[in-house]
DNA sequence: TCTGGGGTCCTAGGACCC
DNA sequence: TCTGGGGTCCTAGGACCC
């Protein structure tokens, strides 16, 4: 049985800006003019909502104050708390900039019962931060995030062991983790609006409704199953930046420079994290908000400019005449296929047991040696056929 | 609701290979 | 000339999360 925390700072940005001057405690804070970034819980209580366009907030609340974003603050922030939280745990597995599961089970001996930790955990970062967390507390990661959000704000919500499904399933099949407004509406019509409801459909029944993967993920929460453990994080699967442009309509040598500036950040970053991409991916949003992707996969992974950009030059190029059409209004690219920079060792590990439980427990045992990213590849050979095919479940490649 | 900047994962069709 | 089944990779789009 594990005992999992899910660690969740309130109003993130705007408990900095609040934090930070003094003038803004107890008032609405709007964090980002455009579209809402963040907003205080005085902005919530006027019906505010992160990603909420700036117009709309500010009418929905105009007496709150819009702060410019300082994202180096919220970093720092971000560094502290979470410097708090691994001490707080063996296992932890940060989310975002704001969010972390942490591992607690068998900690009672040395660290206190969960909710000790909890306690304590939401006492520290408050005093020694100054920000507010909630924190919930249950056997399961999905549990556990759920009941972070349902303590908030600045609370603490512990789902006793039994109590699981007394907890869920009056919940609306909103509040579960990877349900979304499209999702919502297909259940909804559907006519399941509780988790209760859900639960009372076979996977089979539920694939009809929102698709295979969806339906054995929403099953599965239904009931309380949930095996993920917390895990320190593996490593990003893309790298990606992008520009809104605004409505006015730009020159092909505008839009290249846009272009020549996000490839520029873009390999930047992959080159200080080691990372090498082969596919290449280019965004665009029109005029009437349409989206748009292209893509191409290189021969060979790289980081280098050069080719990324020219292979987005044509991508680009082909898009032009829908571009002239409709208007541009953003600009993102993305390299996915992400692989490690090679070079380093490689190493042999005789598995003596066609065991793959003992073989997982080995390549964590690398990863916890050598760093989260130093495995990259792990090839089984076998001494017959059988072990390869066997053991592919496995998935050595996404250390 | 009139829209930022990062990400993740899934689906589906087509090309291609055996 | 017509016909299988399985697998992988690529491309495009959609949904979701913070």
């Amino acid at each position: 049985m594990f005992v999992i925390l899910h660690a969740d700072l309130d109003a993130f940005f705007a408990s900095v800006e609040q934090r930070d001057d003094p003038a803004l405690r107890g008032r609405p804070v709007l964090v980002g003019g455009g579209v809402v970034l963040a907003a205080s819980y005085e902005a919530r209580a006027c019906g505010v909502r992160s990603a909420m366009g700036g117009s709309r907030a500010r009418q929905l609340c105009p007496e709150a104050v819009v702060v410019r974003p300082r994202f180096a603050a919220y970093v720092e922030a971000s560094r502290a708390v979470f410097a708090l939280l691994d001490e707080a745990a063996p296992e932890v597995e940060q989310l975002s900039i704001d969010e972390a599961f942490l591992d607690v089970s068998g900690l009672e001996a040395i660290c206190g019962t969960p909710v000790q930790i909890a306690a304590r955990l939401r006492r520290d970062v408050r005093e020694q931060v100054g920000l507010p967390i909630s924190i919930g507390v249950a056997s399961t990661k999905h549990l556990a995030k759920v009941a972070s959000a349902s303590a908030k704000p600045d609370g603490l919500l512990v789902v006793e062991a039994g109590e699981e499904l007394a907890f869920l399933h009056p919940l609306a099949v909103e509040r579960l983790w990877g349900v979304g407004p499209a999702t919502q509406t297909r259940l909804n019509e559907a006519g399941i609006r509780t988790v209760a409801d859900l639960a009372r459909h076979s996977e089979h029944a539920l694939s009809h409704v929102v698709g295979r993967a969806a339906a054995r993920q929403l099953h599965a929460l239904a009931h309380n199953r949930d095996a993920r453990r917390v895990r320190r994080g593996r490593g990003r699967r893309s790298i990606g930046s992008q520009r809104a442009l605004g409505r006015g309509s730009r020159s092909s040598a505008e839009l290249d420079a846009v272009l020549v500036a996000l490839v520029d950040r873009v390999t930047r970053r992959m080159r200080a994290a080691g990372r090498v991409g082969r596919t290449v991916v280019l965004r665009l949003r029109f005029g009437d908000y349409a989206r748009v992707t292209r893509s191409r996969t290189l021969g060979k992974p790289t980081a280098s400019a050069r080719p990324i950009l020219v292979t987005l030059r044509r991508l680009l190029e082909g898009a032009r005449p829908t571009i002239e059409e409709r208007g541009l209004t953003l600009i993102g690219i993305t390299v996915t296929n992400l692989e490690h920079v090679t070079g380093g060792v490689q190493l042999e590990l005789p598995v003596e047991e066609s065991d793959r439980i003992e073989l997982e427990a080995t390549l964590d045992a690398v990863r916890d040696r050598f760093g989260a990213g130093s495995l990259t590849r792990a090839t089984l050979v076998g001494a017959d056929e059988e072990l390869g095919a066997w053991m592919g479940p496995v998935d050595p490649e996404r250390g």
